[in-house]
DNA sequence: GTCTATACCCTGATAGAC
DNA sequence: GTCTATCAGGGTATAGAC
């Protein structure tokens, strides 16, 4: 049909949808077996296609997890301008809103824990990735943190430095007990209790 | 010399020297790679041996993480034991002493923290281990905070079941951040700090 | 853009001599 | 108890046809 008229737009989705099958499939693989334990075989396969083919759009597995972190970001990127995580006002709220969205996803909450520790190791292809995510991270709380002690949301006794540092390890933490024993751990209920211990004393 | 006296015991120590060594290489080469990314060949070389001659002690890699993680558990207990890390009294600076014991031995807590998330797969040869080390871990744990609950060292308004919960996420999740940057995130300091919010509101 | 065929390396594990 | 030799299998990546 259009296909004469539009032949190279045609090619360029289909190399597109391939590639988003590919990202997905990865994704899983990544998540369920880690990066060294994932087959570039079954990511093939589940993307409905051999493994050359596979290595035609990504050159090699170690480009494959970059792509699958990098879009990983970009759509958590996404996701928090429109749900508002990262709000100055109610900064405590917008924290709980993630951890409640995050129980609702644990093959990606699975992808960032598992590739977070494998990527200790400082020849790890995520290693840098993962480091700079933690720094930016603590770095942009910060600020936000810093704005909600001024206005009396959040005690003022603790630096907030070490305040964001606790609320990374305490979502890194509460995900690997979650993932454990999901019937036992309520991920959403525990960080709900740990917030309120950041509020300032009533006096 | 004393070959001809006692040949059987001679042996059985230098087996018993053997298998020390491949702990320890073995231990060492899981932290820094993990289980999969740990190569039998290094872990041989290291404890100066062949393949096969470390397969000779541990029938396979399976066998060999299974016993590095139980002389772990083994060692640390005695560790808790004598340096009173469950003490019924105190119990927030005998978690504090734990958290400051294992800011010096960084290689163990990479072991713990790269195989913990490793083993979250169902199909980890660790798996079992580590679900039932945090189950049975946070049940200890709760009793403990229960007292300190009742005797006015932690603060009541939360539920044990979640504190114990937030400890162990605490704990795993700034060592994460440490490992990264060992020099900007100090895990002695934000752990305190979080213990400070444990402890009852002053009226 | 995707395939078949295959190169090439590495890995855990076994057989059997010493 | 440790070795040499070797196997069977699986892993990523490449060459080249269609």
């Amino acid at each position: 049909m259009t296909d004469a008229q539009t032949p190279r737009r045609t090619q360029a989705e289909r190399t597109r949808a391939s590639k988003a099958k590919i990202i997905q499939a990865a994704t899983q693989f990544f998540a369920q077996q880690g990066y060294r334990g994932a087959k570039m075989s079954d990511i093939a396969r589940t993307a409905n296609l051999t493994e050359p083919g596979l290595l035609h759009h990504f050159p090699s597995k170690n480009h494959l997890l970059m792509e699958v972190l990098a879009e990983r970001d970009r759509i958590d990127g996404e996701l928090i301008d429109f749900k508002g995580y990262s709000e100055k006002n109610d900064f405590l709220s917008s924290q709980q809103k993630l951890v409640e969205h995050n129980s609702t996803v644990p093959g990606l909450v699975q992808l960032f824990t598992t590739l977070a520790a494998e990527s200790i190791q400082k020849e790890h292809p995520g290693h840098n990735f993962f480091r700079e995510r933690y720094h930016k991270g603590r770095a942009d709380e910060i600020e936000m943190l810093r704005h909600a002690q001024e206005s009396g949301e959040i005690r003022s006794d603790i630096p907030a430095e070490d305040l964001a540092a606790m609320l990374y390890a305490m979502m890194d933490g509460l995900q690997i007990q979650w993932l454990y024993e999901p019937e036992t751990i309520d991920m959403v209920k525990v960080f709900s209790n740990f917030t309120k211990l950041l509020k300032p004393e009533k006096d």
